[in-house]
DNA sequence: TATACAAAATGAAACGTTTCATTCTGTGAA
DNA sequence: TTCACAGAATGAAACGTTTCATTTTGTATA
């Protein structure tokens, strides 16, 4: 019969005979003599003690906490950024605190007061709203790719206009000579509008003529597709572009299929790269849905939490760009993949 | 300039011009006169007053926080399912920290002992390895598939069993003849082990002779696929199985790339159905992989929570299972998927 | 052996709640 | 007007830490 409630600093004080301020600084790390050291070590062994954290919030008022704002986990993407979140969190002693706000405005504003709230140390949001003004203006934050007006935030983003211009420069190296630019965009501004950008900029940059699908998302984006796929055949029912460079690879691998479905063939034909690098089963590098310009996920994750725990006196940069990079993933001639 | 510090509960009395106790009762929802109820709601406001969840944990000993330990978010699987419990979770005021143990032992116990430390009101555990002696007997937990020896613990799962029958009746009602089974286990006891068994009962039930692949798991998966591959090819090239019916969908995809490079039909040679009900994007019903035995995520995910947050004094059943089902992905001739 | 001083140990106070035994208030009956 | 009593309000104590001003211990020197 052990007794019901939890041991505490108290109780092994008492059965190692030493004071409570001695246990306190064991525990801690804090230099204490060899003897007692041990003496207080056999003692939380002995009374199986573990630290009370909410008294220790209490005092300091820290709760090693992150909370992590984001739409879902199902979508590939932000399912990869979660998991790397995950891990440098871990590597530095720190606890995740999920919210999956599906994008919904209040519950993104909702999610932003609770993890004010509970004190957690700071918040890391992948946000759809304009959430800019509920910001508690005490609580560390840093945020992924939006774009906030009248509030200075720290952000990081893939370097999207690079990224939109590689895109162009593989599909022109690997023999396109009509790349065309599909994207279904929120509402809501980021850096990821920049991709476009990049891709006009390159077409200008190489003598190009831009072709492109841009409309708000909708779930009608299959049926603008099919529309546009009609338009741009020429008598002889081959098509009038040989590239296309996708905002996503979400949309990218919906082109695909349609592409496929409509006996075009991939990559001999047409050639497309996305844009994101999201994989089928996230277990591999090999399985990308489709060629891909890839964000760099684990350093993104990595430079938010480097930003979001880095010491006071450090002013972070407000943007902070990481380069995106080319995989291949299936739908372009690539002669590197074919080694 | 307003004060540096958080206003405190002691500072809304004086506000309020009542005492602590009455601020206390307001907070939490106990009657107290209309006149001083609006009086302290003022002062409230005005101060902007939050709860300190650490001084209120450190009283009531709870946290509102469950901890979910998983392997990973980026298998689609465990991405659905941490994006359910995380909803199911929320509808009751109940916080989300996610542990992402990779499937390592030592990292599923630290973050164990790291969930009992942080007193979170409960756990749910989708584990690897044999965390069964290692779980703190005070802390309410439950565990998704798995089984542990010498320790009740309440489990949910898929009615895995059904699920390989159904599986079997499937192809035979969608025409095959020769079914076979394909599986890369794990080597940590599960109900999703029950799978075979299904597939075994039906056959047997059907009068079939059982034909599969039954390896531990590898990354030699490939190419013990190609070798069954080869000796299952008739003198004609044809093959002597016409159905398959893989443990997982992950597999099953990954049979179903290696039969289409092979130039096999599917499915009009070959058809395929797999176990989960993963989806590509995770914002779409069908998107499936493969047709597939879908486990009911949702339902799943909502079962954990609701017996982790029944009250004490009703006994979990130790096992709880729900039903899989059947849905088309397009490695079947389902008629039904051509209306 | 006596003294001085640094190092170590001590334990009371404080963090911001909830709880509950006590006091106060207001109303109706006498 | 006084009394009784229920309902409301009060505020001290407690939760389990950390902190820090104070005391004790141990060592080196005279």
């Amino acid at each position: 019969m052990t007794s019901r409630k939890a041991p505490t600093m108290k109780d092994v004080a008492k059965e190692a005979g030493v004071a409570l301020g001695t246990v306190s600084k064991v525990i801690n790390g804090i230099p204490v003599s060899e003897k007692n050291r041990l003496k207080v070590e056999a003692a939380i062994r002995a009374l199986n003690y573990e630290v009370n954290t909410y008294a220790r919030g209490l005092k300091t008022q820290k709760s090693n906490l992150v909370a992590l704002i984001i739409p879902n986990t199902t979508n590939p993407f932000f399912a990869a950024f979660t998991d790397h979140i995950e891990a440098a969190l871990y590597k530095r002693g720190l606890r995740l605190l999920l919210c999956c706000a599906d994008g919904i405005p209040q519950k993104e504003i909702d999610y932003l007061n609770m993890a004010a709230n509970n004190k957690v140390d700071g918040i890391i949001a992948l946000t759809y709203s304009d959430i800019g003004k509920f910001i508690p203006p005490s609580l560390p934050i840093v945020v992924f790719d939006r774009f906030f007006e009248n509030r200075v935030i720290p952000r990081v983003a893939s370097d999207n206009f690079s990224g939109g211009c590689l895109a162009v420069e593989k599909l022109l190296e690997f023999g396109c000579r009509h790349p065309i630019y599909i994207r279904f965009h929120s509402v809501f501004p980021g850096e990821s509008d920049k991709r476009r950008d990049g891709y006009l900029y390159a077409c200008e940059k190489y003598g190009l003529t831009p072709d492109y699908i841009d409309e708000v998302d909708t779930d009608d984006a299959l049926s603008i597709m099919k529309d546009f796929i009609r338009k741009h055949r020429r008598p002889d029912n081959s098509l009038t572009f040989d590239g296309v460079f996708s905002h996503t690879d979400y949309h990218g691998y919906m082109f695909y299929q349609l592409l496929l479905s409509e006996g075009v063939r991939v990559p001999q034909d047409v050639q497309i790269i996305g844009f994101d690098g999201i994989r089928k089963f996230g277990n591999r590098q090999d399985d990308l849905f489709i060629s891909s310009i890839c964000q760099p996920v684990e350093q993104l994750a990595e430079k938010c939490v480097e930003i979001l725990t880095s010491e006071d006196s450090v002013t972070p940069p407000s943007l902070t760009l990481l380069p995106a990079y080319y995989q291949y993933g299936g739908t372009t001639r690539d002669p590197a993949a074919l080694r």
